[in-house]
Order: C-alpha cells, then structure tokens, then sequence
DNA sequence: AAATGCAACAACCGCCTAGTT
DNA sequence: CAACTAGGCGGTTGTTGCATT
C-alpha cells in the first residue's frame, strides 16, 4: 500500500484563513520548520488540511517574502520569462526573489495581460495582434494551439528535472523573437542572464545574515497600493518581511517573546 | 450617502508527477 | 510492477475594497 491519506476532509475549516490560525502556522514553522504538510496542520492545532497550509505558507506568510506590486523590472522579468515558458508560474516564480507563483499569475492575469494588450502585443504569443474578423477567441484558441506546440519543441529533448534545466537555458540563449521580446529588448541592462535563482541556501543565507535585497526594496519600490499595506511597510523588521496581518499581532506574540524562534528560522526549508 | 460595477488577490479545485509500500 | 498518496502546479472562483454613478 501507499502512503496514508493527507486529510480525511472532514470537519476541515475552508475559507479565509483568521489571525489566529495564521498565528499558530507561523508559530509552527518557526519552531519545527518545515517538514511534511501533513502533520503540520494537526501539530499545529489547525483544522485545515496540510495543502492548505503549505498553500498559505508559500503564499502569504513565508517571511523572506515581498508583498506589494511587482516592480516595472520585475514585470519586464515576467513577460520575458513568460514569452519562453509560457504559464509555467512556479518556474517563472523561481527566477523572482521573494514572489509567488500565485502572486505572478494574479498580477499576469490583472495587469501584464492588459498592458500587452494595449500595447498590441498578444500575452499568449507574444506576437503583435492580428484584428480577425472571427473575433479574439477563435484567435486566442489557435494562438494557445501554436503555444503548445512550441512548448512542446522546448521540452522534448528531455523529461522531469533535465528539461528544467533546458528550459532555462533556453531562456538564457535565446534571442528576442517575440514582440514582446522585441520590446524587452529596449529596454537597457535588462538581461534574462542576470535572473537570480533562489537556491535554498540564499534565502537561509538571507535571514541568517543582513537585511536582504527583499526587505530593502519591498518597502519602497514595490509599495502596495492599499494603505493597510503602507501601514505595515512602516514597521521595520530585521532581516525579514512580514505580511500585514502578522504585524497586527505583534512581534512578541509571535516569536513567543524569545529569538530562539528567529533562530529556528534558519532551519526552514522553503521550497522554490 | 447608497448602490453598483470593477479590479485585485487570496484561496480552492482538480490534475499530474514522484515517491512509498 | 501495481496501487496508492503527498506534494506541487496551473486554472478558476469567491471575497473584499475601491471607484464611479
């Protein structure tokens, strides 16, 4: 037999996550680290299923994390990684320090999407767009035909881990061949090769050591649009990030008033 | 001041892959 | 090797807050 279920689902909380269970998550993590989802939301008193948690772990309380909108470089970043990988978020996430995959597609889908657009660049090929007379979906449907099949091309030479990594050096040695590359190409200094990989070890590095790159722009260059979020930007931390609603609580509620928890930080495995 | 519409984003759902027994 | 699950990923939905009427 296989391994146990993750959650029986029942009795299992749905829905916005409060303060409180927040509050337990991070105190959790911050103790144990992280291990095997599963347990996690049981050790931690939550009832919420280890997918959950991992889901708004990775999303919105990790602490080497940035909030706010992207920055123009990093949207720059997006749409050329984008033009090469097409909607792979958790690859695309993974050349950007401090943001999600989840964070990427919502700001792709929100605001990049409208911005090529308007531009008339098709954020699906990134190709200029062709008016049809049969209407944008009809096109839309055989611009993602034509994705798929150039992602395709990209990946066969390998499988699983091996063609990651050809994936990415495909995006470091092409040369613009999209619009939105063309585009791209404009601007100065911008160069997929300087894309800095998020190895665990940075990130560790990261809050073992000085304040990161993350905890010095976020506040300024990535402010968040909503007050609340300026709000919290206001309260500095060393060396890490919070979101908004771990402020609320305070930092002694949170690290339970000792900085062993701090130094429990340097055990966490964060993936991506 | 209230109602409505829209935008942004957090969270869920379902599928896929890799790992375990 | 087959059966089964955990973890991860991408698509989609639901909720919330803001702007406009």
């Amino acid at each position: 037999m296989g391994r146990q279920p993750c959650c029986d689902k029942v009795g299992l909380k749905k829905g916005p996550w409060t303060t409180e269970e927040d509050k337990r998550l991070i105190n959790f993590m911050l103790t144990n680290g992280q291990c095997c989802w599963r347990v996690v939301p049981k050790l931690a008193g939550l009832l919420r299923c280890g997918k959950s948690c991992r889901l708004r772990w990775t999303n919105y309380l990790r602490p080497d994390l940035k909030r706010g909108l992207l920055s123009e470089e990093e949207e720059k970043m997006v749409i050329e990684l984008h033009s090469q990988l097409g909607n792979r978020w958790s690859r695309i996430a993974s050349h950007l320090r401090g943001r999600t995959d989840n964070e990427i597609k919502n700001h792709w889908n929100t605001h990049i999407k409208k911005k090529l657009r308007k531009m008339g660049i098709d954020p699906l090929l990134h190709k200029p767009l062709i008016p049809s007379a049969s209407g944008v979906p009809h096109q839309e449907q055989q611009q993602a035909g034509a994705l798929a099949e150039r992602m395709e091309e990209q990946e066969k030479p390998c499988s699983g881990s091996s063609s990651e990594k050809a994936a990415e050096g495909q995006v470091e040695e092409n040369t613009p061949s999209t619009a939105s590359d063309a585009f791209l190409s404009k601007s100065p200094g911008f160069c997929t090769d300087e894309v800095p990989m998020i190895l665990s070890h940075d990130i560790l590095a990261s809050c073992a050591s000085t304040p990161t790159a993350s905890s010095s722009i976020s506040t300024s260059s990535t402010c968040s649009s909503s007050s609340s979020s300026s709000k919290a930007a206001e309260i500095k931390f060393p060396c890490m990030e919070w979101p908004e609603s771990t402020y609320l609580w305070g930092l002694d509620d949170l690290m339970d008033g000792t900085s062993s928890s701090i130094g429990g930080m340097k055990n966490l495995i964060i993936p991506h």
